[in-house]
DNA sequence: TCAATAAATGCACTTCCATTGCATTGCCCT
DNA sequence: AGGGCAATGCAATGGAAGTGCATTTATTGA
């Protein structure tokens, strides 16, 4: 694993102070993170920086978000071999409606599906809700 | 077809006025449909009524809730043969990056998905995003 | 090194939509 | 008719995303 400063820079993105916090924040975390969670963990920093940090990180390929219906997005970084480069990593997201986490099955890809003619699928959003490993006790 | 008061009045809705329209408008609607596209429709009519019209048929299997990633929430009728009333509809929704419109695909359903232990999934929402039918130029 | 320039940050404010509280109206049933 | 509950309308709240602008921090080039 390489230093995270020296990460952000092959992305393209100057590694100040907060955005080392926010990204090593994010690394520890396994589940998608809000806004507000991050805003929480770092109690002097602004909401409108961490909003342009995450929104930085998901222009780089860094992070990417995901809508879990929650009605607030959430953030988890990308994976090492993601190739969010190329085209959009369509792994699917479970939402648990018991603890309100978000967590990437990166494992899982979204299945092909087959469209009617005239529409083309550039993007898609899987989101399976239900109880998580943790909840359901095993 | 059965008269839009018997339908209502068959999901245990009381069918008032209001309650009618709404239903009609979403029934000849072939897109999902937001709380402002409704609003807008009827002049007279107050969000908060048209808001919980909405939620009461939401609850009453009438109606489900399309969150397309928009932002906006939308709302689509459930088909004839909808089996929300034993378990939820899993079909997926369109949601089309150029006229922004959101379009339930009924006859896709959502494949299954094996997830890892512990996972009990009971609800799934996909949404594709891309060009539609009509932006297409089919 | 120092000034000029660009990028990042912080604060205040706005906007948009979902949602709720409460008073009022209208409907149904006895 | 009238009691009671459901539906409606108005006003206000709340939460989150997003923007404008002034200030601070970093980078670059003379």
């Amino acid at each position: 694993m390489i230093a995270s400063d020296k990460f952000l820079e092959s992305k393209g993105i100057r590694p100040t102070a907060m955005r080392l916090l926010v990204f090593q924040h994010l690394a520890k975390s396994k589940v998608a993170t809000t806004l507000s969670d991050i805003e929480n963990a770092f109690a002097k920093a602004d909401r409108t920086t961490l909003f342009r940090t995450l929104k930085t990180f998901e222009q780089k390929r860094v992070v990417h978000q995901i809508d879990d219906g929650s009605g607030i997005m959430k953030y988890a970084l990308c994976e090492e071999g993601c190739n969010c480069e190329l085209e959009r990593d369509l792994h699917l997201h479970f939402h648990c409606t018991n603890c309100g986490e978000t967590i990437c099955l990166t494992e899982q890809k979204i299945p092909h599906i087959n469209l009617p003619d005239g529409f083309v699928a550039e993007d898609a959003n899987l989101v399976l809700k239900g109880i998580c490993d943790k909840c359901s006790g095993q």
